[in-house]
DNA sequence: AAAAAAC
């Protein structure tokens, strides 16, 4: 039985909190088998292609302990990282076999993950003994999971078993979220070792950056050995690839490694490269004046684009389309607005089109997003020419309903624009199965690769075929993708836009240096002017705060962060597009990608957490050419912080000191806020849209609920724009939610409209 | 330490 197994290898090499460096080695060293039977194919293969990973202690009965310290020790975990995809592959092999257990045996799978539902609802019960548990009884705990885990061994095939296992983990830990972090703190603390590994192997870390082609080239050994046709399909595609003239030799600039990548090898002239590398404020790179249709864009999809007035390429799509029409995995980097979206989502719409259906459950590509509000906005952007081409997507998110979720994976998808959580979620419920993922996207790849999304990501890239091509972006590509690129990407391609700076020249920036006692005058006199604002926080608390306070003083302001319910954060998030709450107060879960027209200032009241998210915020504002300005507050003792953000950021601004009332505020087009408070009930009022007739409501067409609080704010002007301007268009044809497909409209809240439809590419 | 991401 596993859970002796299990016991005595607790025991005999019981957990430790710190490991020696040697016993670190051996673990990295040492594969993880977790499944049962005899070896395959594909394990010999393995063993062929990587005798220095896989040749130390193969015995499978070994593995039981191994994988246990795997388990209690991320860092073990991660250590074995190519082993457990040794694994992954494995069970490739058996894909068809596990999928036919699981139909004929679903109703068995059912009744177990019943029970094992009502486990974990005890456990989740009363957390603090929970926690206890852990902690004390670590063993314990773990044998009855064993025996669980036996159980749905049975009804399913090797690999879902592994699987639930690991999710039931990560649920424990979530309700123990401290405990969790901390091991993953120790964990991370270790990642210097990792790092260091990595670099010797890999040679000095801007060697390789230098020479992609000699530091990648050892990929293919270290990719090829998965098995078999693997090895066929990627000569195939390495014979495409070759067949691809590339127009000019990939070159390297050195710069400082924290502001930026140190790569920017898009196809400009070198001379361009120069320039773009040590002077910030560089000309837009690859605007060659090249048409979608030169790029290879199918002529279906620029029409569409044409529809809604997109006919010129932004540099990031113009840069990286090509590469990605070709089948390579690519890295892009363009500043925020700068059209992200499009630049990932036509080929990929290409190249699924160009082949295949989608079988029931297996979607053919997933694009993952940090948000849930992106996923939608990414949605959005994509449907119009998803349904042009004949494709089927899905948003998968959390705070949504499942049926329609289920029923579309049910029907078949070709695309799945999800959300870490419920995409891993529908995975365990065996409702999707990304065994023939043809295509992975990460949106804000950078930030899906920090500590709190990274294990999730893995989770799932672990699940789709190695030989599928991968397609990573954001405003801020930096070294902390290094692991998912080492990991999952195939000679990838980097094309960067711009430096990864504050380099857009429509932006300016007011760091102010303020006292305390005068926040909260600030704040509300920054944000009570004409047009949008995006006020940031640090907190949800301090979310809900400042909007109230603002609404105190007259200004209407709407709270967005993820402890909201999803109706709530649509609604929000809806009047903000359509103009009708014109201050938005976000936590960071609005940092990120969320594109609204016409957001003239965005207010830091907190300051970011890095850099990087000093250059996200501040990009919701000076969108695809638009004017923008940044306002960033400052306390005395943040003094030092903020300056040091800003350098890292490429902002070349200094700190001011400003008092209520000062010019430097007024110039933003601020001024003290004199109208009455607005109650929370009618903040709802407006939020809530009376909804005319049948059907899914037209948020906009209802502001007429409010009209007290602050005069000449009457969700006018940008609100009239926001909905009837250019956000309208970007529906063209399909005339509002009612005549959508139902696939589309079931999305939870109905409170989502128009304004990202337009041309949010990013 | 917070936020995000599943119910």
């Amino acid at each position: 039985m596993p859970m002796k197994q299990n016991n005595s290898g607790r025991s005999a090499a019981p957990k430790k909190a710190r490991w020696s460096r040697a016993q670190k080695l051996e673990a990295q060293r040492s594969p993880v088998r977790r499944s049962q039977g005899g070896r395959t194919r594909d394990d010999r293969d393995v063993s062929r292609g990587r005798p220095e990973r896989t040749a130390v202690g193969r015995d499978d009965r070994r593995a039981p302990e191994r994988r246990d310290d795997r388990r209690t020790d991320e860092r073990g975990r991660f250590g074995n990282r190519d082993d457990r995809r040794t694994d992954d592959r494995r069970s490739y092999g058996n894909r068809d076999d596990r999928r036919d257990d699981r139909r004929s045996d679903e109703r068995g799978r059912f009744g177990n993950r019943d029970d094992r539902r009502t486990d974990d609802r005890r456990s989740y019960g009363n957390r603090d003994d929970r926690r206890d548990d852990r902690r004390t009884d670590e063993r314990g705990r773990f044998g009855n999971r064993d025996d669980r885990r036996t159980d749905d061994r049975r009804s399913y095939g090797n690999r879902d078993d592994r699987r639930d296992d690991r999710r039931t983990d990560e649920r424990r830990s979530y309700g123990n979220r401290d405990d969790r972090r901390s091991d993953e703190r120790r964990s991370f603390g270790n990642r210097d070792d990792r790092r260091s590994d990595e670099r010797r192997s890999f040679g000095n870390r801007d060697d390789r950056r230098s020479d992609e082609r000699r530091s990648f080239g050892n990929r293919d050994d270290r990719r090829s050995y998965g098995n078999g046709n693997r090895d066929d399909r990627r000569n195939n595609r390495d014979e495409q690839r070759a067949e691809r003239s590339r127009p000019v030799e990939r070159d390297t600039f050195n710069q400082n490694e924290d502001r930026a990548p140190q790569v920017a090898h898009t196809e400009v002239p070198a001379a361009k490269q120069e320039s773009s590398a040590n002077d910030v404020k560089a000309a837009p790179v690859g605007l060659n004046g090249k048409s979608f249709d030169d790029l290879g864009v199918p002529t279906v999809l620029c029409e569409r684009l044409a529809r809604d007035g997109i006919t010129q390429p932004f540099p990031i799509q113009e840069a990286t389309i090509p590469d990605a029409l070709a089948g390579r995995d690519v890295l892009g980097r363009g500043r925020t607005g700068s059209g992200k979206t499009l630049a990932f989502g036509l080929p990929l719409l290409t190249r699924l089109a160009a082949g295949g259906h989608a079988r029931a459950h297996q979607p053919r590509a997933i694009v993952l997003v940090p948000t849930r509000e992106l996923a939608m906005q990414v949605s959005d952007a994509l449907q119009p020419l998803v349904h042009v081409i004949g494709l089927r997507h899905k948003l998968v998110a959390g705070g949504m309903p499942y049926e329609p979720q289920l029923s579309a994976l049910e029907r078949g998808v070709d695309l799945l624009i999800a959300t870490p959580g419920r995409l891993s979620d529908l995975i365990e419920r065996g409702a999707a199965d990304l065994s023939r993922v043809e295509i992975a996207v990460l949106d804000e790849a950078d930030h899906m690769a920090q500590m709190g999304f990274l294990e999730a990501i893995t989770e799932i890239l672990d699940l789709i075929p190695e030989n599928g091509q991968r397609l990573l972006f954001s405003a801020t590509l930096d070294r902390g993708i290094d692991t998912v690129v080492e990991r999952y990407l195939t000679d990838p391609v980097e094309h960067s836009t711009d430096d990864g700076t504050a380099s857009i020249s429509t932006m300016a920036h007011h760091p102010l240096l303020i006292e305390p006692r005068d926040k909260k005058a600030v704040i509300a006199e920054v944000t009570n002017r004409e047009g949008r604002t995006v006020v940031f926080v640090r907190t949800k608390l301090g979310a809900d705060r400042v909007a109230s306070e603002l609404r105190d003083k007259g200004v209407l302001a709407a709270a967005l962060h993820g402890g909201l319910g999803q109706g709530q954060r649509n609604k929000v998030l809806a009047a903000f597009k359509d103009g009708r709450v014109p201050v938005l107060v976000a936590t960071d879960v609005a940092a990120r990608g969320i594109h609204v027209d016409e957001v003239g200032v965005v207010l830091q009241v907190d300051p970011p957490a890095d850099h990087k998210d000093y250059l996200h915020r501040a990009g919701r504002t000076a969108r695809a050419g638009e004017a923008g300005t940044v306002v960033s507050l400052t306390l005395p003792h943040q003094r030092k912080m903020m300056r040091r953000l800003l350098d890292e950021a490429g902002v070349d601004a200094d700190l001011v000191r400003a008092r209520p009332g000062d010019e430097v505020i007024r110039a933003t087009g601020g001024s003290t806020p004199e109208g009455r408070a607005i109650s929370e009930h009618d903040l709802q009022a407006i939020l809530t849209p009376v909804r005319k007739g049948r059907g899914p409501g037209r948020p906009g067409g209802s502001r007429g609920g409010y009209s007290g609080g602050r005069g000449g704010y009457q969700g006018g002007r940008g609100g009239n724009r926001g909905r009837d301007g250019e956000s309208r268009s970007g529906r063209g044809g399909y005339g509002g939610r009612d005549s959508r497909p139902r696939q589309d409209r079931d999305r939870a809240g109905s409170g989502r409209e128009g304004g990202y439809a337009r041309r949010s590419q990013d």
